[in-house]
DNA sequence: GATGAATGAGAGTTCATTCAT
DNA sequence: GATGAATGAACTCTCATTCAT
C-alpha cells in the first residue's frame, strides 16, 4: 500500500498570492530537477505540501503553471543584470553581451532547455511573456551589432536576421551537450571564439594583405629616420 | 453505437517485405503529420488497415519502429545525392556544401525535426544508424573546411568545433521556425549568407583595407615631410 | 451495443483507510474465487465499484496488492488465535500445534494455496510479512518438538529441518486435494494420524515389545528346563 | 526491425509420426529450460524449424502439447527403470523405494516440478496418463509398505493414505528449494533420513524399554549358566 | 503437410484533471 | 481557501490461436 502523504508542511490557507508564489517556487525548482518532461504535477504538490487540487485552483492548466514558473524564473535572472556593456571597440562589447547569453545558459541549463526546447515550438509562443524575455537577450547582442552598422564598422549589407541566427546558432549548438547534461563549456571560450569568428570570418589573412602590413612597416621606419635626420624640427 | 469497424482497407497478407515496407511508409506519413511525441502505434496500425499486434510483430518497440523509419527516410535522401563539388574556389564549394544540407531540411522538415530535437538526444544516438548518416552530412560541409586548412586559406587557430557548431548552428536556427511550421527560407539565400559571413565576418573593414589605408596616411606624412624638407620650391 | 455500465454500486468517496479496506477485502475475494493467476485488478475494480486507478493509487502494483490482501487475511487468522498448549504430555501438544496449522489451512484454502504455491517461490519472500506470518505457524509446532528434544523425549540425531519436512510435507499433503477443490479432510484425524506416526513411526513392533517378548520367550525356556531339573513332579 | 528469422533448419514435409516425435522432444526441451510458466509455442516452433501453425496442426492447444510432452519424458523415465527390490529387510525395500522416487526428482526437476506443482491441480488431473504414471512410483514405496503390513510388520491401523502423505510430503518439501532451483538436496540422506523416521518415529526409546533390554541380557546369562550347570545334557 | 501472416483480447500502468465536501 | 478521493482515457506490449495459401 501506498504510504500515507506525509502531513502537509506548509500553512494552509495562505493568502492567494502567497499560495501562487510557493507553488511557483517549487514549480521551478520541479522543472530543475526534472525537466519539462519528467514534471509531474504530483510532484509539485509533495513538494510544497499542498495537494493537486489546490494548484489547479490557480493554474488552468500543468503547461500554464511550466509557462508561468519558466517566466518568472526569467524575469529574476534578468532583473539581476549585469549592465549592458555600452561603449568601448566593438569586439569587446560584443564579447561581452554574448558572454552575458552564454552565460545565462550556463547557470540555469534546466531552464534554457526548456524555453529553447519546449517553449520555443509551441504555436503560441510568440504570444508569451517569455518570448519577450527571450527578445531581450537577443536584443542586447544585436544591439551591439546594430550600433557596429550605425557607425559603419559592420556591413550593412548582411541581413540582421542571418547574423542573429549565426550568433545565436553558434551559441545554441556550442551549449547544446550541456543542455542535454552531457557535458560542459567554457562560457569565456565559448564567448571569445564566437565572437572571433563573427567579426573576422575563417579565412586567413590574404598575402597580399601581409605584403602590405610589411609596406606599412618599413614605411614608418622610414618616416622615423626622416625625422631624425630632419634633426630637431621646429 | 459504434458502427462495426470498416473491413480492413489494405490488402490482407502481404509478404514479409512488403507488409514491413508499408508499415515504415506509414510509420513515416504519421511522424510527418503528428510528430514523435504525437506518434501513435495505434495509428500506424490504423491508417495502414492492420493490427498493432502485426506492427509489433516486425518491429520489438515503438522508438524502434520510429528509428527504422527515420533511418530509411534519411538513407533515400542520402541516395538521390548530388554529388559533391570537389574542385574549384572554397567559397564555391563551402557554399554548394551548406547548400546542400540545408536542402535536406527543406524537403524533409519533420524527418529533421525528429533527428535534429528527437534523437539527438536520445543516449544511445552516437550507435544508431542515423548517426552515422548526420555525420556524411556534417562531414560534407566540413570536409571543406578541412581542405581550406590544409591549403592554408583558412585560420587554423580556430578549433574545428566551433566552426561545426557556428556553421550548423546557423543553419539550424535560420530553419528553426521552417521546422516549426511557422515559415519558409530559401535554400540559396541561406546558404549563401551563412557562407559569406562564415569566410569573411561581418566586419566591414578587412585587415588589408585597414593596412592599405594606414599605409596611405603614413605616405602622404612622408611626402609632407619630403615636401618640407625640399624648401620652397617653385 | 453495450448498455452504458450502471452507476457505481459501492459508495464512492470513501475516506482513505476504509477504500483501502474495502479494496483489500475485494481482493481477497477475487483472490478467493479465481485464484492468483486469474486475479485481474480489472475486476477487483468492478466489484467494488471503483475504478482500476482508484486501486493502482493505493497500490503499487497488482502484486502489492495481492500481497497485502494475502498478510491482512493470514493476520486475521493468526489474531483470533487458539492460545498454544505449552504443558502436558508431548503427544498432546504436538497433536495440539499440529491440528492448528491444519485448521488453517482448512478454514482458509485460497489463501493457503496462495501462500504455499505462489508466494513461496517469490525470491523476496523471506522478506515478506507474510513469511514472518508462516513461520510464527511453522514455529509453534517446530517449537513442540524441540521441547521434545530438550527433555530427552525426542531423538536428537534426526535433523530438525527433516523433521520439519515431513510433519509440513505430511499437513500439505494431507491437504492438497482439499487445496485443489477436489475434496475434503478431517482435521481431528489428520492431526490424530500425522502425530501417531510422526512420534512413533509405521513400525509395529515397538522396540519394547520385542525385547518384552524376546522376555517372556525366555523365561519360558528357563522355565522348562527348571521344570525338567527339578525332576518327574506330579 | 525483428531479424528474419533464420531459414528452416530442420527437414520439411515430415511424415506425422516424426514430426510428431520432433515436437514432442522440443517442447520437452523448452519445458526443461523455460519451466511452464515461461513456455512459449513460438519458441518450440523456432527451436524445431518448423512453424506455429505446425505445431496447433498437430496439437490442439498449448496445454495438450505440454502434457504430451511431459507424459513421454515421464515415459521414458519410467522404462529406463531400476527393478524395484522385492526382498530383503523392510528397511532396505523401502528405502531404495523412495531413493528412487527422490532421484527422479533429481534427474528431471523441470518435469517433476511441471507434475507436482501444474498438472496436479488441473481438474482433469486424474484421467491423464501422466496421472496413472505418477501413481507408479507412488505405488512401487506404498508396495513396500503394503508388504511390510500383510506380514505384520507395519502397523496396520494407520491408515495407508496417511501413510502415503507422508511418504511424499516429506519427499516433496525436502524438494522444494531444489525444484525452485535455489538449492540442492542429497537424495541419499534424503531417502535414509525418510526413511529412518517413518520406520521408526521420532521418540527415542522409552526408558522402560531400555530396562526391559537388560532384563534380557541378564535371563540370556541365567539361562547360560543354568545350561551349563545342568552338565552335558542329552 | 506446411507455414507466413495476422490478430483478438487483453494486461498492467500512468497521470492530468475534476468535484464533492 | 483547501483538499482527498476518484477517474477517464490512454499507452505500450504480449501471445495463443486462426486461416488463406
Amino acid at each position: 500500500m501506498q504510504s500515507k502523504p506525509p502531513p502537509r508542511a506548509a500553512a494552509r490557507r495562505l493568502p492567494r498570492d502567497q499560495r501562487v508564489a510557493v507553488i511557483l517556487q517549487t514549480a521551478r525548482s520541479v522543472l530543475r530537477d526534472r525537466g519539462s518532461e519528467q514534471f509531474l504535477t504530483s510532484e509539485v504538490a509533495e513538494r510544497c505540501g499542498t495537494s493537486e487540487a489546490t494548484i489547479y485552483k490557480y493554474f488552468p492548466t500543468k503547461r500554464d503553471l511550466l509557462i508561468k514558473a519558466a517566466e518568472d524564473w526569467f524575469e529574476e535572472f534578468l532583473s539581476d543584470d549585469y549592465p549592458a556593456r555600452t561603449s568601448g571597440p566593438l569586439k569587446d562589447r560584443l564579447y561581452h553581451a554574448i558572454w552575458w547569453a552564454l552565460s545565462f545558459i550556463r547557470r540555469e541549463p534546466a531552464l534554457s532547455r526548456f524555453v529553447l526546447m519546449e517553449l520555443r515550438a509551441d504555436p503560441a509562443y510568440r504570444t508569451m511573456r517569455i518570448y519577450q524575455q527571450n527578445r531581450e537577450v537577443v536584443e542586447r547582442v544585436m544591439g551591439v551589432v546594430e550600433d557596429g552598422r550605425k557607425s559603419g564598422i559592420v556591413r550593412d549589407d548582411i541581413p540582421m536576421r542571418l547574423m542573429r541566427d549565426m550568433i545565436f546558432g553558434a551559441i545554441e549548438h556550442q551549449t547544446w551537450a550541456y543542455l542535454r547534461r552531457e557535458g560542459d563549456f567554457s562560457v569565456d571560450d565559448s564567448a571569445g571564439w564566437i565572437t572571433e569568428v563573427i567579426l573576422g570570418g575563417i579565412v586567413v589573412n590574404q598575402p597580399a594583405d601581409r605584403h602590405l602590413s610589411e609596406a606599412v612597416d618599413m614605411l614608418e621606419k622610414v618616416t622615423a629616420s626622416l625625422r631624425k635626420q630632419a634633426g630637431p624640427k621646429r
